[in-house]
DNA sequence: CTGTTAGCGCCTTCAA
DNA sequence: TTGAAGGCGCTAACAG
């Protein structure tokens, strides 16, 4: 328990009453350097009896570094709804263990790609030693400027080989050709796909998607755009099904928009699957308890948020690195 | 665009190629103090050129504070968990929009409730300048001793009087009884509250419960302690079912837990609400995607989180505060 | 083993 | 209107 006796606010305050100097207490407190141990108990303990620490914005400016990450979300609007989607929410837990697990702090800071030089001026303003990018949008342009110059950056999201900076994600196009394939094997020949291609993951999911099907069928396939919030995604569903449509198989580009789907087609007395097979993207923890459970092309998310800091914490100490892609892997449950 | 010319990496770089004195650009591109008009558009011109940003975590040194406030989830296992649970991801996104609102970044850190001094050792470290509590959890003791000499700080969850902070929360004890009342008057007899009570939230929901039941009925209620998490509160469900209980009106402390219970009741052939109507608790927003859609009492979070965000400003600004309480609305869907 | 000194990058009196 | 100087709280040579 901390009793305070007077305000120590400074190491300067503590060398003070300790009768030593600051450079003392510095060592003492950080455990650097050499120093006698009696010295180094004995000031600790004063530490102590004043519940003083150092301050770490301070020692942070002096090492040059702030010792916090920039975890970004580069969505346009719909701030809250982007930052509680549950893909999401599940990659920024990950993320916080494995950047707190090395003694990260997390900055979750307003950035809005508005503009060319909302990264720049992120950056460029030292608030985090590094930044970890969750989803390039369609910011590919911007990313590919300030990578040219800023090395400590990592991007979860689709590979390009274009792409100047180091991005962590999942095979997607691999990822769509599987729930082609599961539709297909069920027999489904009235097939849709929900979602938009606006993002280089979610572009790449629909394009494997439609490649692994025949001609007839994917010409025939409708292609839903929807926003990627719940409520945009089902109200996009329900004007589709109140528009007479009846489609067998549904590849949805999230577990969310599936299950979005799902809640639509049930106003329309469409089961699912008996009616209809739905197939979601990303294994989110929710996709188990869903009713019914989703049958999803899984992203291990945890792998991926290890990876991510990983990749950073190297390329902040200088070392080059590569791209990585997943395997995803489908997850057969009831929906589908 | 940004053109890099030479390296600026200081306001006395940018001192020196200006030809004026550091004072003199630190004036120019803070827009404090006075300066003629002309050297201030010549600074700001070359700053630009150079793309420099002053320095925000030297800036904040130097002004005694950190623009940051910490957001802190006192939970002790399953940190990942806790982080991706959509209540408080929900939550989450309110206090990041509305703390980004007032030009604060929002600091995630480990603070794993471990031994007494954990939250305090958070505050001397000196790295945000006020705190955001999600939730107290059982640590109502460690918070009254900071809160006796750590003004900028307030607490999400139950009012008590006895607390020397400041809460803001639901009437969550009110929020127990709306679904009593309800379960009752579907004429349900067979209960069961689903949650534990080691938070103040959590305990309150189930008093207010209890308390509205008739004596019979509140004898023969089943108490199933499940954890907070997914997977824990499905298998506590799926125990409890599979040892024979076949309650007709579950209450359950949150809505992944209420989602949970639904899961799990679907593998014994149980229908929802057929057989057993299920109310949960806080109304996130798969609460309405769900299959049936919740019946839950509803919590808002959003004016909770700008309350939050309010109230701490007005402490860091030194003014007084008192706790608030929202009031629950239940909201009938299908589930019960 | 410990103290002195010089900053990290910035802001802000106080003078000129 | 601008510059010089001091310092926010801390660390790291360099001496001693």
């Amino acid at each position: 328990m901390t009793s305070v006796i007077s305000p120590v606010r400074s190491i300067s305050d503590l060398a003070r009453i300790a009768g030593v100097s600051v450079s003392t207490v510095s060592r003492a407190l950080t455990g650097k350097g050499t120093l006698n141990q009696s010295t180094r108990d004995r000031i600790r303990a004063i530490a102590d009896d004043h519940g003083f620490r150092l301050n770490v914005a301070a020692q942070n400016l002096r090492l040059g570094r702030t010792g916090a990450v920039g975890v970004l979300l580069p969505l346009g609007h719909e701030r809250a709804q982007a930052l509680s989607d549950p893909f999401f929410s599940e990659m920024f837990a990950h993320l916080a263990n494995a950047l707190t697990d090395h003694g990260y702090d997390l900055l979750v800071s307003r950035v809005l790609p508005q503009g060319p030089a909302w990264l720049d001026d992120f950056v460029r303003s030292g608030r985090t030693d590094g930044i970890i990018l969750v989803g390039q949008s369609d910011q590919g342009t911007v990313l590919n400027h300030i990578a040219a110059h800023y090395r400590p950056m990592v991007v979860w999201g689709a590979y390009a080989p274009e792409n100047l900076y180091t991005t962590v994600g999942s095979d997607n196009h691999a990822g769509g050709a599987m729930a082609a394939k599961h539709l297909l094997q069920r027999g489904c020949r009235r097939l849709a796909w929900f979602g938009h291609a606006r993002a280089p993951e979610f572009a790449a999911r629909q394009a494997g998607f439609l490649s692994s099907l025949p001609d007839d069928l994917r010409q025939a396939c409708d292609l839903v755009p929807v926003h990627i919030t719940p409520e945009g995604s089902r109200a996009s569903a329900h004007a589709y099904f109140e528009a007479g449509h009846r489609p067998d198989g549904v590849f949805a580009a999230s577990d969310i928009g599936a299950i979005s789907v799902i809640a639509a087609a049930a106003e329309f007395g469409i089961r699912v699957p008996e009616d209809m097979a739905v197939i979601g993207f990303d294994d989110i923890v929710l996709a188990r308890l869903s009713r019914p459970p989703l049958t999803t092309v899984r992203q291990d998310i945890e792998a991926g948020a290890r990876m991510l800091v990983d990749l950073l914490r190297r390329r902040m100490a200088g070392v080059e690195t590569q791209s990585v892609q997943f395997a995803p892997k489908l997850i057969v449950r009831e929906s589908a």
